[in-house]
RNA sequence: GCCGGUGUGAUGGAAUGGUAGACGUGAAGCACUCAAAAUGCUUUGCCCAUCGGGCGUGCCGGUUCGAGUCCGGCCACCGGCACCA
């Protein structure tokens, strides 16, 4: 009979969907486990051949954790909503609503296509109003404590479509759309305040399995900095707050810079003489974008605020202040001391604008470059500091300003506050509501969820307003707390609301009452090991650890954590090397490689084409190696054999023990390529020496969370009683994965000169005297002086000649 | 510029400081076949060669009995961040 993939695979879908042996039981005597991956923005084109690689590698986790015993969740959903599937609902006229559910019908049948073990009857759609009630309900909840606000921050806005744009979406300073001119605007947006949990998001990574890139990324992403807050008065009376990591270099700031936006600019304006000037440096800055503002700095700009001056609060010198965009209005205090000896930028400007450059940090010259060193410098120039180091002079001017209440030491971060609102029609409405009288009043929780109206014309509005600003039946409502006529926020939420907590839903998927009932996310928080994407380590990652520490505040979840283990997995390219993507036109449709070589092929191909943790190229001509190993164990396992159900063959037995030990390793330690190759030399094995009924029992138990539909399929013509996938996963005997005889490399000088064979665990006497008996190193070792044994048991031996 | 990562046969990739190249692809040969495909078996790092020997993990050095692996200094490529004071 020939290895008919097609059949087979449509026959054990079918089974599994209608006995559903992958659905997760809350509660029993087994330990849970909960497996998660990143779940799919059901996007247009379907599932293409990346998915399955995070996909394929979980569930042979998932598979292999209910072989060893315990009560998994191993759950799927739909990110549905979002920006792609609002512009394709626009550019082809059809309602977002049916362009997902379109969408996520096709992505789950490529799912069931492909044999994975998910628990379907919890499948979540962040887009159905019975979820998203509970995302606006977290919403509330931020709200109530202080932690969602609304205010003005710069956004993209591009002067022709009059509309904010996300960063994606402005191209080299231009709007993607148009190609017109984007500049920053202030814009009134909800922000949520992830910044109070910097500290806690960097602190909490310690205790948690993640690998140490993600957690480099994550620290790098929130950037602390340790240093100090410094109040400089200045001539017109107001004080001039700075940030600064080096309050060490005090003695040599020679002059300050604040940026374009910062706020005393315009209390100062008129003491400016030159008003005019700075104003048009403020335009100028303004009409940049980031983009421009980064790509243009390596020549610094900048204008002396010709009026106003400082006083440094150590010489009592008098020092000039400037305007300039190297300084960013939103991070620290929007101001700085410069120190032009000791800091590169502020070298740079000095140099440019000849301002004076005093070494305070001896060890460098000051002269040609800025000298930076921490660790060496000695403090010159510096009254009471002369002579400390850089670390003890930073502790002692931190003191001494503290004592004279000139400053504070301070800790920042990179990390901003969350801007929380899209002008978009297809995300979750912002649940509050705008009165006159009482500002901004939340949506009682009773009046959950705040539905997403059906409007005719969802484009975005020339004002810049959200497609739902035109609904004036659904903004005019009544304020909640005072009665008196109001109006509804017309906002939506980011793409990455609902997947910050969409790990928890799965605990209880269809409750009315909660995002989940107590009970079911005490037995299945935290999630025990996710998988997913690089990209998504600065974003969807950190904001959910922020929601979930806040639900933990706030008593929802039991843990500070929602993930006890996280891995990431790299991308597949294309053949060519590069990213696969559609303008490229080298992407591979995983139902193509399904209908020509079988899900259990594709499976195995992208679990062996390299290693997990990084990119790797596609390659179809390889994909037939991986076909041709299932039809070799078809050729093996399909007829009938000899030997009881389980017991090892003798020929086989050390074997399968080491491949038992091998495999189950590989899987934790996401060596899937390395777990697949001990399974071909396995096959390759009984290719040399038939095996017996025990022998391949072993080996369709080990592969089963690989190539699932075959080797069930497989298990039952072999008549091996229950399902290879729930089979328990076979243990092993250390003893017997250890040969009787081994080959040890022998070296003269380091070099490899041959080898003997002896007995493991020869004395390292018996191991000499086999060495001397071969001829051949015998003779190698005639006529010299032995200096030196070198003996690693069972490995090699290294003579040191004379 | 800063922070990561990577560099191994024709090729995708294996190797707790201990026999480099497992496993797969490709290629060559043999068997089966009228023939081809499929399948099975064999060979396949490079150089000289008869046994055998020499050289080999981006480059240069070091540590070690022994280095793809550890250390120092380079080079190249990939990714992220980028005036964060």
């Amino acid at each position: 009979m020939k290895y008919d993939f097609t059949a087979i695979e449509k026959k054990w879908q079918k089974i599994w969907e209608e006995t559903k042996p992958f659905a997760a039981k809350d509660g029993g005597d087994k330990p849970k486990y909960y497996v998660l991956i990143e779940f799919p923005y059901p996007s247009g084109d379907g599932l293409h051949v990346g998915h399955p690689r995070p996909y394929t590698a979980m569930d042979i986790l998932a598979r292999r954790r209910r072989k060893q015993g315990y009560n998994v969740l191993f759950p799927i959903g739909f990110d549905s909503f979002g920006l792609p599937t609002e512009n394709y609902a626009i550019k082809n006229k059809i309602h977002p609503a049916e362009v997902t559910k379109r969408n996520t019908a096709r992505f789950a049948a490529q799912c069931k296509m492909l044999g994975y073990s998910f628990d379907w009857d919890r499948a979540i759609d962040t887009s159905d109003p019975e979820y998203y009630k509970w995302t606006q309900w977290i919403f509330l909840k931020m709200f109530e404590n202080g932690l969602a606000y609304k205010a003005s921050v710069p956004v993209n806005w591009c002067t022709s479509c009059k509309c904010v744009l996300a960063n994606e979406e402005v191209v080299n300073g231009v709007c993607e759309r148009c190609g017109s001119e984007v500049v920053r605007r202030e814009k009134s947006q909800w922000m949520l305040a992830i910044t109070k949990y910097a500290q806690r998001l960097i602190d909490d990574l310690d205790g948690l399995d993640f690998t140490e890139r993600i957690k480099l990324l994550e620290k790098n992403w929130i950037g602390r900095s340790t240093g100090a807050e410094v109040d400089f008065t200045t001539t017109a009376g107001d004080t001039l707050r700075v940030y600064t990591t080096r309050p060490d270099t005090l003695f040599g700031a020679t002059y300050m810079v604040i940026s374009p936006e910062h706020a005393l600019l315009k209390k100062w304006e008129p003491l400016l003489k030159n008003a005019d000037e700075i104003h048009a440096y403020q335009l100028e800055a303004a009409r940049k974008s980031d983009f421009e503002r980064t790509e243009l700095a390596k020549d610094k700009t900048g204008v002396r605020l010709d009026g106003v001056s400082a006083i440094n609060p150590v010489t009592g010198g008098e020092i000039p202040v400037f305007i300039s965009d190297y300084v960013l209005a939103t991070y620290g205090t929007g101001a700085i001391m410069a120190v032009p000896g000791h800091d590169e930028r502020d070298w740079e400007f000095a140099k440019k604008f000849s301002l004076p450059i005093i070494e305070v940090v001896a060890g460098g010259d000051v002269e040609k470059e800025a000298f930076t060193d921490c660790d060496t410098g000695v403090m010159v120039n510096s009254g009471f500091l002369n002579g400390l180091s850089v670390a003890d002079a930073k502790t002692k001017i931190t003191e001494w300003l503290t004592d004279k209440n000139l400053g504070e030491s301070k800790v920042n971060f990179k990390l901003r506050d969350w801007v929380f609102s899209r002008q978009r029609y297809w995300g979750e409405p912002i649940p509050m509501i705008y009165c006159e009288k009482c500002g901004w009043v939340p949506v009682p929780e009773s009046d959950l969820p705040v539905l997403l109206p059906d409007v005719q014309n969802y484009e975005t509005t020339d004002t810049g307003d959200s497609p739902l600003a035109a609904m004036t039946d659904w903004i005019n409502t009544p304020c909640p707390h005072c009665g008196a006529p109001a109006k509804r926020e017309t906002d939506t939420m980011p793409n990455w609301a609902g997947s910050s907590w969409y790990y928890l839903r799965y605990a209880d998927p269809k409750n009315k009452d909660a995002l989940a009932s107590k009970k079911a996310i005490d037995y299945w928080t935290p999630v025990d090991w996710y998988n997913g994407g690089m990209e998504h380590v600065t974003l969807h990652l950190l904001y959910s650890r922020f929601w979930h520490k806040f639900l933990y505040d706030i008593g929802v979840v039991p843990t500070p954590e929602p993930y006890k283990k996280r891995t990431a997995h790299g991308m597949i390219l294309a053949e060519d090397g590069q990213k696969m993507s559609k303008s490229r036109g080298n992407v591979i449709n995983p139902n193509d490689i399904v209908d020509e070589f079988g899900a259990d092929t594709l499976r195995l191909y992208v679990m062996f084409l390299g290693d997990f943790e990084k990119d790797a190229p596609w390659s179809t001509s390889s994909v037939k190696g991986c076909k041709r190993f299932l039809d070799r164990i078809w050729g093996l396992a399909e007829k009938s054999l000899n030997g009881k159900d389980n017991q090892f063959s003798a020929a086989h037995e050390k074997a399968l023990h080491r491949a038992i030990k091998k495999v189950g390793g590989d899987i934790e330690a996401l060596k899937f390529n390395t777990a697949i190759a001990t399974l071909m030399s396995l096959v390759n094995d009984f290719y040399e020496t038939p095996p017996t009924r025990g022998d391949i029992k072993i080996l369709l138990s080990l592969l089963s969370p690989f190539a699932p539909h075959i080797a069930e399929e497989l298990w039952g013509l072999q008549g091996f009683s229950g399902h290879a996938d729930s089979d328990k996963w076979p243990d092993y005997d250390a003893a017997k994965t250890i040969d009787d005889e081994l080959e040890i490399a022998v070296q003269i000088g380091g070099k490899l000169k041959g080898t003997v064979r002896v007995p493991t665990d020869s004395p390292d006497e018996a191991v000499l005297a086999a060495v001397l008996a071969d001829e051949k190193l015998a003779r190698l070792t005639e006529n010299r002086e032995l200096v030196r044994t070198i003996v690693v048991k069972n490995k090699l031996v290294n003579l040191i000649l004379k």
